[in-house]
DNA sequence: AGAAGTTCTTGTCACCACGACCATAACTGT
DNA sequence: ACAGTTATGGTCGTGGTGACAAGAACTTCT
């Protein structure tokens, strides 16, 4: 870690320390997905202050010294939305460019969750509104972003398509129970793909713990069909455990 | 982004703009990891200041307003260690636990990178020292890192990790042409697996544009043998594209 | 030189996961 | 009763993968 010495820029504190060091503000920032009616949504607030008045934006604020990270994130998304999603807050990304805030030097930090009920969604004092939005329009530009947001819900999005490639995280978007349907409703609307019903039921009741048979049954939906059997999570994907092993040998 | 009323800690610029805002430095930490003799190396700086003075810690240093944070990076890991890696540099977390510091409140952004060749070390003039270590002496605790870099560390271990399973991109580890068995070699020190060498070389072959044959071959080993085969990186793992694809069906 | 040892390379075989698709079961509304 | 819809189970062919055997090419030892 080196000392930094440079001319101060206009309100770097003097005298705080032995060193001098440039100032941040730091904020966090947090992209809550959801599912709606099979589309996969986002929770936006319009912004009640200047700059970007009036335009949405991903909830967020700046860190107090005294708390995490973490915990900065589920405050800020709290205060601004009412939803509270503290230990599915997941840290994907940081921000810091030169003129990403008109206003000054402004670090992010960037949490991802996906929720599978957002609850009652309440706005808070600075912020206009607060509501979902489906992503289709966000990431086609048919809803303008304040900042950089735009870029942050990108990769988010990314993040939570690898994510599910990788750890099949899924069950974080469904309730506690669950029909098969409704988890591959989740699937193909993340990464815009139809899965064969029956093979997808295969590929789950051939990996052992990863979904639980109820014995319970939905009912039948509006347009009727065989009331589907109801499902719960399995430990398999608890949190960040591995599923896709390598390719190994024994021998040697 | 909402503005933070509270009384400001001392030494927060007053009238910077309408808004109070914490002040908090913002540094970047970058961890590298290399091979040498089959065995994954990680580049530390041993501090000459205090805190920590003495203490071995991965490089990195203060952000500065102009610059990006990649930017901030690539400089502070030339400055400190004379390693230039800047297109290499993946950010992988945040950290800013209020006590990560004694000196102040600072968060800071890890970037890792895989070298095939770090080149010639050069420590800093505030470093004492910079050399490699390997890892496997650092994640045991054999060798004491200031801060909360260990954690940082195993941060870093765990992403290449899984980017390797994921991506598959292991030809960064080594040189522009290498030998399967060297590619093999990386696979293996990463997530200490034996893999076989001829299912390693079909896998290799049956994905197109994974890895191209020169045509030439190395030099035997110290142990005889016969020659390996030279080849070089393909395309299909340049920049983060996608290899594995999900299963997905055409109609309906 | 010949033998022995090492590494690279090609080939084979069995197995299993997966995509595609069909058939049937179970329920809805008309 | 009948058509429409959804869930569930089964079959079949293909391809990727682990395990292993055998040959090719080179070095070192005797």
């Amino acid at each position: 870690m080196v000392v930094v010495t440079r001319t101060s820029p206009p309100g770097v504190p003097e005298g705080y320390d032995p060193s001098q060091y440039p100032a941040f503000a730091v904020t966090v920032d947090v992209v809550i997905l959801t599912m709606v009616d099979d589309e996969l949504q986002l929770l936006l607030v319009q912004r009640g202050q200047a700059p970007f008045a009036g335009m949405w934006a991903i909830p967020g604020g700046f860190k107090l010294p005294t708390e995490t990270l973490d915990q900065a994130a589920a405050r800020e998304l709290e205060e601004e939305t009412g939803v509270r999603a503290a230990s599915l807050l997941t840290q994907f990304g940081a921000y810091g460019d030169p003129e990403r805030d008109p206003r000054m030097n402004v670090v992010t930090v960037a949490y991802v969750a996906v929720l599978r009920d957002v609850g009652a969604i309440a706005a808070g004092t600075d912020a206009a509104e607060a509501r979902l939005h489906p992503v289709n329009d966000v990431v086609a530009g048919r809803v303008e972003l304040a900042f950089d947001h735009l870029r942050i819900v990108r990769d988010a999005i990314d993040r939570v398509r690898t994510d599910l490639e990788v750890t099949g995280v899924a069950t974080a978007f469904v309730g506690s129970t669950f029909t098969l349907a409704e988890l591959r409703a989740v699937y193909e609307a993340v990464w815009g793909v139809h899965l064969d019903s029956a093979n997808f039921r295969r590929s789950l009741a051939t990996n052992e713990g990863w979904v639980i048979p109820t014995g319970r049954r939905a009912p039948s939906g509006a347009a009727g069909g065989k009331p589907p059997e109801l499902f719960r999570a399995g430990r398999a994907w608890q949190h960040g455990g591995p599923i896709r092993r390598p390719s190994s040998t024994k021998r040697k």
